[in-house]
DNA sequence: ATCCCTGGTCAATAATTTATGCTTCAATTG
DNA sequence: CAATTGAAGCATAAATTATTGACCAGGGAT
C-alpha cells in the first residue's frame, strides 16, 4: 500500500504530535527528499525520536525507509510528468529545440507504424529472406537510406546489388527475374526512370517492392508489397528529416526481424559486425 | 534524466572498479533498496568510500541521494512496464517490436542530449557557418551519415568536400588551411589514418571537429571541438542502430541550428529544395 | 486524595551510516 | 627515470538514525 494512504488512514488514531507529523508528511511528500528525521522534528518543534516512533508504529523499518517509499510512492503518481515538465522550464533553448524536434519524430514513427500492417511488413521481410538477389536504388536523399539497408543486408549474408545509378541498374536488373527483389526508395513515388524500371522488373516476373511517402503515387501502384512513411511539418526542411527518421525507423524495424527470425543469418551478422570493427580499428 | 539512464551512459569511461558498481546498480537495481552504502561495496569486495565517490562522481549529494532516485526510477519505470505490458497483449508482436525500439532510441537520444553542452553545440554551429570550406569524412558505416550530413550542408550553400576514401580526402585537406574545418566521424574514434589527417589538418591550422562514440579516444582528443554520442544495447547489432539514430538526431539539431541562425542560408535552403524536387520528379 | 499505571514525549546517547582527508600505488607523460 | 595524475583504500570525522531511560499528564483503582 502507498505510504500516503496509509498515513492517511490511521490518522484518526493519533497523537497529537503524530497527527503533526502525519499532516506534514501528506502536505509536503516531495519536501521529505530534503529532509533528515532531526529537520523534520525541527520543522515541526518537535523531538527527532517522535519522528523515528512515528515512522516504527506505521510498520516502516525506521526513518529512511518511510522515505524511500514516499519517494516511491510520489513517483509512481506523478509518472514522471511533472519531473519532464519542469526540466522543461529550467532547460535551455536549445534544447527545447532538440527535444521538440525528437517528439515530432516520435510523432512520424508513430503514424508510420500505424500505417504499415504488420501482415505487409512480415511479408517484406519473408520477401528480403527468400530472394536470390536484392537490388536497391534511391535517388537523391533517398541515396543515403538505399546504401545503408543494402549494406546492412550484405552483411546478413543476403546478395544485395546497389546503386542511385539509374542507367547503371537498369543494367544490373536485366540480369534478374523469378525469385529476386527491387527495392526502390522515392519519397514522392514519380519519378519516371524508377516507375519505369519497377515496370520492366516486374515483366522479368521479380517481385518488386517500394518505399515511398503515404500519397497516392505511380510507383507504389506498381508495387507487389508497398511500405509506407508518414511524416509532416509545416517547415519543409524538418518535414525532410522527420521523413528520413521515419523511414530510418521502418527500415531498422524490418532490419532487426530479419535478423532474429534467422538463426543462421543472426551468426552471419555477428560475424561481419566483427570483421569490420577489426578492419577499421587495426 | 533517469540515475540508471545517466550510470549507462557514462559507463564507458568508468575506471573498473566504478564500472563493477555501475553494473551491480543497473542489475539489481531494486536490492538497492536494502543496501546501505558499506553493504554494497561488501558484496562487490570494495570500499565503502569508493561507492560514496562513486555516487558524487555522478553528480548525487552522496550515496542516499542516489538510492532515492533511484528509488523513483524503478517507481516510474514500473508503472510504464505494466502500462506497455497491457499494451503488448492487446497490440501485435511486431508493434511491440517497433516500438521498444523506439524507447531505446529515445534513451540514447536523451543520454546524447545531455552530454553535449549548448556551448559545445553553438560553437561547432558557429564553426561550420564560418568555415572557409568544410572537409567531411567518415568510413564505413559513418559513411552514411557523413555523405547526409555533407549533401545538408552543401544545400545550405557552405563549400563541401565529402569522401570515404582517406587516401582521397587526404589530397583534398592539403588545400585547406585557416578557417576551414574537417568534421570526422568515427564511432570508435581510434582510425590511425583518421588521426593522422586530423593532426595533419591541426598543423595546417584548421578547425578539427570530430563525432565519436562518449569514451576516451585518440581522435576525440585531438579535436578542437568534440561532439559525442551515448547509445548503448546488449545486442551489438541494436547498439549499432541507437547509436546512428542518436547520431543522426545530433547532426539534425546542428543542421536545423545552421538554418534558422542565418536568414541567408535559410533562403538558400528552400532555393534547393525546390530545384532538387524538380529535377527528381520532371 | 493518594497511588499506580499507561501512553506519550523528550533529552541524552548509542549505533549505524555517510562523507572526507590522507596515503599508497600504478599508470602516464615529459 | 622523475614527476604528475588519478584511482582506490584506510582511518576517521561528521551526520544521521535508533534506543534508552527519565519525566510528566491523565485516568482509573484503592
Amino acid at each position: 500500500m502507498s505510504p500516503l494512504v496509509k498515513i492517511r488512514s490511521e490518522r484518526d488514531q493519533m497523537s497529537a504530535v503524530e497527527r503533526r507529523i502525519a499532516d506534514f508528511i501528506l502536505e509536503n511528500a516531495q519536501l521529505l527528499r530534503d529532509y533528515s528525521s532531526q529537520q523534520l522534528a525541527n520543522a515541526l518543534g518537535i523531538s527527532q525520536s517522535s519522528v523515528v516512533k512515528f515512522t516504527q508504529k506505521l510498520g516502516f523499518k525506521g526513518y529512511p525507509d518511510l522515505k524511500y517509499s514516499v519517494g516511491e510512492a510520489i513517483a509512481r503518481a506523478d509518472n514522471g510528468e511533472t519531473a519532464v515538465a519542469a526540466r522543461e522550464v529550467v532547460g535551455r533553448e536549445q534544447e527545447s529545440l532538440a527535444t521538440s524536434l525528437w517528439r515530432r519524430k516520435s510523432e512520424a514513427e508513430e503514424a508510420t507504424r500505424l500505417i504499415n500492417p504488420p501482415e505487409v511488413l512480415g511479408a517484406a521481410v519473408d520477401a528480403l529472406a527468400a530472394a536470390g538477389k536484392v537490388f536497391v536504388i534511391g535517388v537523391g536523399e533517398d541515396d543515403i537510406y538505399s546504401r545503408g539497408f543494402a549494406l546492412k543486408l550484405s552483411m546478413l549474408g543476403i546478395a544485395t546489388v546497389q546503386s542511385f545509378d539509374v542507367a547503371r541498374m537498369m543494367a544490373s536488373i536485366s540480369s534478374g527475374g523469378k525469385g529476386d527483389v527491387l527495392l526502390i526508395f522515392s519519397e514522392h513515388g514519380n519519378h519516371p526512370a524508377l516507375c519505369k524500371m519497377g515496370r520492366l522488373f516486374r515483366d522479368q516476373r521479380g517481385r518488386l517492392l517500394t518505399v515511398t511517402r503515404h500519397t497516392s503515387n505511380p510507383l507504389r501502384a506498381l508495387a507487389d508489397l508497398a511500405l509506407l512513411v508518414s511524416a509532416h511539418d509545416e517547415q519543409p526542411y524538418v518535414q525532410s528529416i522527420v521523413y528520413q527518421s521515419a523511414l530510418q525507423h521502418l527500415l531498422d524495424g524490418l532490419f532487426i526481424q530479419l535478423c532474429e527470425g534467422d538463426e543462421r543469418r543472426h551468426a552471419q551478422l555477428l560475424a561481419n559486425l566483427e570483421r569490420l570493427q577489426l578492419l577499421l580499428e587495426p
